[in-house]
DNA sequence: CCAGGCATGTAATTAGTTACATGATTAT
DNA sequence: ATAATCATGTAACTAATTACATGCCTGG
């Protein structure tokens, strides 16, 4: 479902080949808060197709790789905004990177370290792409909506940024700490247990 | 995998059982950055079990449903010593919400007010869970890691609710704007055919 | 000449969710 | 009584990823 709604959101833009959708979801102004592979998108779209929500017509220019753009139909819109309409799940978010400063102790100082350090890094890096994005995408009134989400995306990166490095330093005591090797497990008052 | 780990980590903290470590990844300290399902946890456990990374005792308490309790052992503590060193894999967060966003247009003002409404509603429910929850949790060594991850929880969250009040109206007004209905598509210059 | 980008697709596998099935205890 | 919480588990299903398979064009 997740998959099909994303093509439609993209195609009801314009038009587009799997190819771009994918380019998109990975590195384009969907990046953020979508990602979806070859193996999920052109059967989707296919489906889509099957199901009269959007249209195909091959593009064979001389000197190029054949394509298949596709189009999103009236069907197609109004799919969407039926999507549009229906409550929202919640957003998801999966941090191994906050798994393993939770077991800060454990991993120890170096590892912390390295961890931090990628974080900041890929966190820089998606940041420096919405970044880029927002400087190239025209303020047309078209893309308001795209640019309104390009912002959210940067300042919530921006904070994460700011928030890493003002405690990093913290967290790295904490790993440091005389790494107690819990071979023969002393008492654990643990707060999982308790409640 | 994932589940595997997220149970070694909630174990390496003190002995749970498959509905405790369900509870946790859904309300509790992990809640924030994970969540797994009875489906997963218990397949999970069995097969940890199986592995000798993990024992089992059987509690039957009188006047209480008997409860399979469980705990790390040392091979694994080791196991997730080196899940801790590996290469960590990038968060993953997707939002329906900035999709409907991103289609603000196309979603109208309604739409958008009532995704509005519910974001930072959900927002702020996790938010008050994370809070409550690190007011609760003693401030000892053994949970400085958990608490520093709560705080970038609850920093994170913090700033999302903030940045989403400041600047509802102006996606609200971008969604108002006169609702044009594409019906026979105009000329769309769009971005992601642009590039 | 070769790496990388453009371009499409399928098959096998994974990792998970949802729904089902059961049952005791506790609080309202 | 009845809803909620505690507690465990399985089977069917879904949605996706990964790896595979192919091939052309461009720039270095």
């Amino acid at each position: 479902m997740s998959v099909r709604r994303l093509c439609l959101a993209m195609l009801s833009a314009g038009d587009a080949t799997g190819y771009e959708i994918r380019k998109e979801s990975t590195s384009g102004c969907f990046s953020y808060f979508e990602d979806a592979s070859y193996g999920s998108i052109y059967p989707a779209l296919a489906k889509l197709e099957a199901d009269g929500l959007v249209t195909m017509r091959e593009e064979k220019l001389p000197g190029k790789p054949a394509r298949k753009v596709y189009s999103i139909t009236q069907a197609g819109r109004a799919a969407l905004l039926d999507m549009l309409q229906e409550e929202l799940p919640p957003d998801i978010f999966r941090s191994p990177f906050l798994l393993v400063a939770m077991c800060a102790k454990q991993a120890g100082g170096a590892a912390i370290r390295r961890a931090l350090d990628q974080q900041i890094e890929q966190t820089r890096l998606k940041l420096n792409q919405l970044s880029e994005l927002r400087s190239r995408v025209p303020d047309t009134a078209a893309n308001k909506g795209m640019l309104w989400s390009i912002g959210y995306g940067i300042d919530c990166m921006t904070r994460k940024i700011e928030y890493l490095e003002a405690n990093r330093t913290e967290l790295e005591t904490i790993a440091d700490g005389e790494a107690v090797q819990e071979t023969s497990p002393p008492v654990i008052q643990t707060p999982l247990a308790a409640e």
